[in-house]
DNA sequence: ATAATTGATATTTGATCAAAAGTCAAAACT
DNA sequence: AGTTTTGACTTTTGATCAAATATCAATTAT
């Protein structure tokens, strides 16, 4: 049985109410709980958790700095809307960055990984039959970042965080356009691949997800 | 002369204490400023800028959700100070992105941009000849970043921005041990391939500059 | 009728304050 | 002497309030 050495112990940071109120916010953003448009003023989101404003600004204050919300009209906040310049650079940055991890998470593929894999990409295939859209999203993001956090790096899975919380609001449009299923195909091909230590194929379906999706959104929602 | 099309213009936000605030602390910590080790109180951030505490908490607030600083004991803040896992991890994750963002100033390089690096390599020169270390880091920043600049993506800047403000902190003790001078050979190399659009050669000469400094830093610091 | 200006309203920003939490050191106990 | 406990003090956290600022609508002028 393993001992529990004193270094892996989790820091246990102190649990205060502008934490809760981001922790909410963000389970919100990356399960596309905001949609891109809607607005919202500190007082509104204070007014919906039941706390005092003063932990909200706390809270909208970090996510400001992610770049995951941003100032509407001065007189409310959003999730930013992105023009089709920013969606492509998120779209390159994600497949080069998100390519890189998938690389290093294959570095040591043991059997728990695969089978964490396998059991999540089920779970995310399921979702998808039954059209649920949260449940898909919500496994999506589950499959991606057992592939990111098991390329052991810290620094790295942060960065990435980083982007899905820009992106994630924009996600749910792909529902409309049944692309989830084509998403699921990939998420097949990844695992494969993975299965097979083949890094080359790993990354191309990685890609491959990624750029099929931004292609899909740039179809569905710019205009211009 | 250019007339300035209207899409060209900066969309002016609106300067707060806090933003100023921020600003200022970024700065110091880039500068190499704040020493790891070193601590600080809101209180005492507020009475050295004559501010009140309240925009000093909230610049803080996104200082420490970039992780450019932390709690160091529940009293009081400081930069994070960094284990060799963690310096690695660094390391790595910069050697991949930087890389990535030379790559992509590559692809475009225009005599105006390479005037701008040779006027900024040669103030880094001259700042370690003379050993100027606050020259020196600002010189170091303007280089680097001239190039990342030149990558066109706000995203990769904005990721790269980040891993700076981690370890910067950490440059200033490269000093100490002549390393400046290694480091603008590589300089000199990156400038050299980036003329000949030798993208090879000027990512191993990036990757030299950032592992070099890397091997300085751990050797220096790390005891245990 | 259209455009600009002005004024009212909503919201953020910054200040002050009370309460909660954490730290440090002195004192008490083993 | 070393360890634990206790208590004073420091600092953060959250609340409330005033001032600054932006938005929207109504009014005025062209």
């Amino acid at each position: 049985m393993g001992m529990k050495s004193i270094e892996s112990i989790t820091p246990l940071k102190r649990k205060t109410l502008q934490t809760e109120v981001y922790r909410q916010l963000c389970s919100l953003i990356l399960e596309g709980g905001l949609a891109p448009g809607e607005s919202f003023t500190i007082a509104s989101i204070a007014n919906a958790l039941q706390v005092s404003p003063m932990p909200v600004r706390e809270a909208v204050t970090r996510l400001m700095a992610e770049k995951a919300l941003t100032i509407v009209s001065g007189r409310s906040m959003g999730v930013p809307d992105l023009n089709k310049t920013s969606f492509e650079d998120l779209k390159n940055v994600r497949v080069e960055i998100e390519s890189l991890a998938l690389k290093w998470a294959m570095r040591n593929t043991s059997p728990k990984f695969i089978a964490d894999l396998e059991e999540k990409l089920i779970i995310m295939i399921a979702a998808e039959k039954s059209s649920e859209v949260k449940g898909f999203i919500r496994a999506n993001y589950n499959f991606h970042f057992a592939i990111y956090n098991h390329a052991n790096s810290p620094i790295l899975y942060n960065l990435i965080s980083n982007l899905w919380l820009r992106i994630s609001p924009y996600l749910h449009v792909l529902s409309e356009s049944g692309h989830y299923k084509i998403s699921n195909e990939q998420h097949h091909n990844i695992l494969a691949a993975v299965k097979m230590h083949d890094v080359e194929k790993a990354t191309a379906s990685l890609i491959e997800d990624i750029t099929s999706a931004y292609d899909t959104l740039v179809a569905t929602l710019i205009t211009d």
